[in-house]
DNA sequence: TGGCGATTCCGCTGCGGGCGGACACACCGG
DNA sequence: CCGGTGTGTCCGCCCGCAGCGGAATCGCCA
């Protein structure tokens, strides 16, 4: 016994390092009331990728993760903290621990 | 007044991501005993790679950093919290590690 | 309904991810 | 003093995807 069951998709055991990332970064403007515009054009990128960085589409670069903590006015330690705490909310499901 | 001088690289002030990120890996790998072979096969991944991450020179997608976290045995929210350490680590004076 | 602001979708191009091959460095044994 | 072995790094190649421009879609209010 004890074996897990993965009932439904074994597609992502886990929460992706960008899809947790992204949900902080969307969820961080938000809070700020920004809109894309005005978050892409202080950290000097397209108001189109900047949508896909939030949405876990793309995979951002260092450089491009910097721009878009500066922008937001937050410190990449915390985001860091954060997207940590976004992903430790795996609530439902009888999973217990991914091998 | 207390200009920090930044001798030989003005680019970056602040800690890139994948620079803490690979730190904290090479750091954990070396905690286990590993070789980089040893935990590059196991991430499925070229040790050559590996070790480009770990020195920070590329930039890992989300699943490279989900599979080499798996060979590593930790999880992704304890390793962002480590990374996190690891850019609090400020340089209280104006340069304590030289390249 | 129609116009407008905000976000998302589509398709293209340049660059960097990822690896194979060879090499540097240290530490051995003979 | 050399060969050899074990570990990590450097050099380039190539294809996939980052990143953006253009345009469609989705509310929302007059």
């Amino acid at each position: 016994m004890a074996d897990i069951l993965y009932l439904h998709r074994a597609r992502t055991p886990e929460p992706l390092w960008r899809e947790a990332l992204g949900r902080r970064l969307r969820a961080t403007r938000e809070e700020r009331g920004d809109r894309l515009v005005d978050t892409a054009e202080r950290a000097g990128i397209s108001p189109q990728y900047l949508s896909e960085i939030e949405r876990g589409r793309k995979e951002p670069s260092s450089e491009m993760i910097a721009a878009v903590t500066g922008a937001l006015g937050v410190d990449l330690a915390d985001l860091l903290i954060g997207v940590a705490g976004e992903i430790r909310q795996a609530p439902a499901g009888p999973v217990l621990r991914a091998a």
